[in-house]
DNA sequence: TGATGTTTGTGCCCAATTTCACAACAGTAA
DNA sequence: TTACTGTTGTGAAATTGGGCACAAACATCA
C-alpha cells in the first residue's frame, strides 16, 4: 500500500466526488462502468485504482455506494472534517472559504491569516483574519495539519515556513513559486497561468 | 513538432515564469542547471523539453536568456496578450481578475458574465458584468479563444456549451463537474477539492 | 441443479515519460 | 596547437502508468 501513483490519488478523489453524488440521488449499487459513463474515467483504470487499497466490489453485482463511499473516504483521510489554515485573505482566499464544494468534501477551514493590518481584525465571511505572526500559536490549539497560501508569489516561501514551523505536514499553493522544505511536507502547486498557457499552447495562431 | 506530452508543456510554462523572473534580474544567460536551481525540475528533463521544438542553446555556453523567452512565448501562444472570457462573477472570477501574475504572462480577461441579475450591470474591478445570454454576441467582436468557467458545478455542462458556441476553442474549468464537449476543444480542469484530498491522503490518521 | 449472463480483480503487455550517458561543440589558457 | 573544462542535444535504457483480456465469483432463472 506504500507505492500508490499520484494519478491513482487524483483519480480516487474524483470517484468519490461521484459517488457523494450518486449517493444522494438514491443510488446504493454501481459497476465499473457506470463509474466510467460518471467520471469519464476507464472502467478498467478504476478497478485497478481500487486494487491498491484491497477488495471492495463484489463479482457479478458491482460495489454498494455506501460502502465504497466510506472506504474511499477513510483513504482520502477525510472521513472526519480535515482542518485547514488559510493564509491570504485576497479574493482567492475568500473564494475558497465560500467554496462550498470543499465543506461537502469534509475540509473545513478554521483560521485566516494575513499580514496587512488593514485586514487583520476583520472578518472573511465568518472568520476573524489574525494576524500571520500568530500562526504557529493559534495552531498548537487547532491542530490543522492543512495548509493553503494564497498569498503573492514573494511572500510564498516565508509564508510556506511558517506554516511548517506551526506544525502543518501538506501544502496546497496558488502562488507560482517553487516552494523548499522538509522533505516530509507534501506540497502541490497550482498555478492558474501554467494552466493558461497549456491551453493556449493547443490554440492555432490567433 | 505534433507529438508534445502534456507534462512537458506544464514545464515550458514553468520554464516562462523562471525566465520572465531571471529577465528581471537582469541575468543574460543561462545553463540548463541553472533551470534546474531555479524550478526544481531535472537539467536533462529541460533540455529534453525543449528539443520537441529544436535547437535553442549552445554548448559550452548556455541559453541566451531574452531569446528562450521569447521563443517559448511564441511556442506558447503568449507572444502576443490572449484574450480570455471569465464566467462566473463570484469570488473566484473576482480573484482571477485581479490576479497580477496573469496580466504579466499575457493573459487578458476581458469580458465577464453572469446569470445572476443582481450582479449583471454592475462592474467587477474595472469590468462591467454582462448577461450570459449575451456571451456569443460580445464574442462576435472581442473573438477570444479561450473561456474560465467559475460558476457552481450544477451549470458548469451549460456555460461550456455556451463558450462553444460563441467560438471558444480552449476551456479552464474550476468546477468540479465533467464535462462533455466536441473533440477540437481543449479542457483543463482545476478541481480545489482533488487537490486537497491528495495532500490529506498523505497525512497521518489524526 | 445446471446453464447463462454479469462483473470483479489482476497478470501481462504496450505506450508514454523520465533519466542516463555520451558524442559533439565552444570557450580558455598555456 | 593541444589540453582541459563546461554545456548542449539526443539515442537508448529504465521506469512508470494505462488498458486488455480472462479466470474466478456471484446472481438469476429454468
Amino acid at each position: 500500500m506504500n507505492k500508490v501513483p499520484i494519478p491513482t490519488l487524483e483519480r480516487l478523489a474524483t470517484y468519490l466526488t461521484a459517488l457523494i453524488e450518486l449517493n444522494c440521488r438514491k443510488i446504493d449499487t454501481v459497476s465499473s462502468s457506470d463509474i466510467e459513463q460518471a467520471t469519464g474515467i476507464n472502467a478498467a483504470q478504476f478497478r485497478k485504482d481500487l486494487s491498491y487499497f484491497g477488495e471492495f466490489g463484489r463479482p457479478g453485482i458491482g460495489y454498494d455506494v455506501e460502502e465504497l463511499k466510506a472506504r474511499l473516504a477513510r483513504i482520502l483521510k477525510v472521513e472526519q472534517a480535515q482542518r485547514v489554515l488559510l493564509v491570504g485573505a485576497g479574493n482567492l482566499g475568500s473564494a475558497l472559504i465560500g467554496f462550498p464544494v470543499l465543506k461537502a468534501q469534509n475540509f473545513h477551514i478554521v483560521a485566516v491569516f494575513d499580514n496587512n493590518y488593514n485586514k487583520i481584525g476583520r472578518k472573511l465571511w465568518d472568520l476573524e483574519i489574525r494576524d500571520i505572526a500568530e500562526l504557529a500559536e493559534v495552531n498548537t490549539e487547532l491542530q490543522a495539519q492543512i495548509g493553503i497560501i494564497a498569498v503573492p508569489a514573494t511572500a510564498a516561501q516565508q509564508v510556506a515556513c511558517k506554516l511548517v514551523e506551526a506544525g502543518v505536514k501538506a501544502i496546497l499553493n496558488f502562488a507560482p513559486a517553487i516552494l523548499r522544505l522538509p522533505e516530509d511536507v507534501v506540497v502541490r502547486n497550482v498555478d492558474f497561468g501554467q494552466e493558461l498557457a497549456v491551453l493556449a499552447f493547443h490554440l492555432t495562431e490567433s
